[in-house]
DNA sequence: TCAAGATTTGACGGTCCGTCAATCAACCCC
DNA sequence: GGGGTTGATTGACGGACCGTCAAATCTTGA
């Protein structure tokens, strides 16, 4: 039956451009405040009923318009876990990553931070999904993590495990995508402190880490510029003109 | 006139009894969520309307809120610049005075995340206030990388500046606090992780920025020892035995 | 062409924020 | 004590928003 995959493709169709809508919303001025169940029904020809056939909830539309960023952010992943050279050269990669995903779904730490409020009320399908990614997103990271160890340039045990090492990382980043997002605190003091400084404090963490190479004895400046031409190549290029434009130096 | 001053008292008695209110349900279930101005009025002898006269929206009200835990971070962050001893041992001491607060107003973590969307609305005076208390805060932290740098315990220059190191730790701090406290993605990796974690790895970072002495040329642990009995000491029992109760290990 | 089934609609109930005219209390002066 | 002025207090209301659902509309198959 044709016809019945004609509508199907058709619905998938309106949900992305349901979800492209309200991705435009939530980027816009107003943030999180900006994106209504009500006003995206009314920039689309559908009405607000039709919306919630698609989505359960506001909180389930937000799940999935963050499954998108997280796909991305997987995928990169493991092309960075992919690059050729030490753990740490790769590692580093995943941090560029970051910085990639940032740049070009700033709606992420949006959803993210809003996110925290909500909770309940998503499909359970998404919800599993979502999970599921997220494990793939640490377990890349991790992976990378126990190479180094495997190879002796990280020392892991006691204190230190895999998993601490990854939440570090992830921390940092996230605590300075906040910071530099929010029009909150720091504004003034990060004004100006490009993205470019969360690639340069991680790497000085995963000095504190005594994860080998140390930065004295590696050129990573080199090898940044590899990860940037040999991995990503064309998101570079996107980051610099494409749609999600933002202040890079 | 002493009656018009009981009133200013009585007045000024009543807010912090909306306050101390305001601050049970933010932390109770719900978070963010749990918080109403309508269920604030409904739990006191006083209307809507009188809640406005306190604060002139629910942002206010929040930011309002936020003061108290600013406030006692801008005390806990000068008493730990006293410490007596090096530079990097100062900032430790700041490092703990985080988790003090953090463990003493888990609502701030809340507010911080939920302000995000606000941020307007604020009663400028209050808004003033809170500037006045972060340039404080981020002062004190500044005058110890200084000292640091004057001391010849730290390089600073070219890449990194005393703003870089502070917004650095920052950043790992309330990434792993965000990370602790939202039941996001990370929550199964950082469970069993405790706020212990947050000054080891601050402590790392330190060794990345190549702030003297390092790890292997101190004994940290003693210094810990220092601040929690020295610096700290009623807030480290308050923290394990009083309001802010929450998992130690 | 028509009936069964699927889809779409927008009005509606409920919650919450913020306002304001009406009410109430305190205070002052005679 | 009385009456007027000033300020505090109230809760009903308007508006925004989420989520629901019975009615209307469209699709499909015979």
């Amino acid at each position: 039956m044709p016809q019945s995959l004609w509508k199907r493709k058709a619905i998938a169709d309106r949900e992305e451009e349901l979800l492209n809508l309200a991705r435009r919303m939530l980027t816009g001025p107003g943030g999180m405040h900006g994106l209504t169940m009500e006003r995206l029904a009314e920039a689309t020809p559908y009405s607000k009923g039709t919306l919630y056939q698609h989505f359960g909830s506001k909180d389930d539309l937000l799940a999935a318009l963050w499954i998108r960023p997280l796909q991305l952010r997987l995928e990169l992943y493991r092309r960075a876990s992919l690059f050729h050279g030490r753990a740490r050269e790769r590692i580093l990669a995943i941090e560029a990553a970051r910085r990639v995903v940032f740049a070009l779904h700033p709606e992420s730490e949006v959803i993210e931070g809003g996110m925290f409020a909500g909770q309940g009320n998503v499909n359970p399908k998404r919800a599993a999904k979502i999970a599921e990614i997220a494990a793939g997103i640490s377990g890349v990271s991790l992976g990378i993590v126990r190479d180094a160890a495997a190879a002796g340039d990280l020392t892991l045990g006691g204190e230190l495990t895999a998993e601490h090492v990854y939440i570090a990382l992830r921390s940092l980043a996230y605590g300075l995508m906040h910071g530099w997002q929010s029009t909150g605190v720091l504004q003034d003091l990060v004004a100006g402190a490009g993205p470019e400084l969360a690639l340069d404090l991680a790497n000085r963490l995963l000095d504190g880490l005594g994860w080998k190479p140390l930065l004295r004895d590696w050129d990573y400046r080199n090898t940044l510029e590899r990860i940037w031409s040999e991995v990503f190549p064309d998101e570079a290029r996107r980051m610099n003109d494409g749609a999600g434009r933002r202040r890079f130096g």
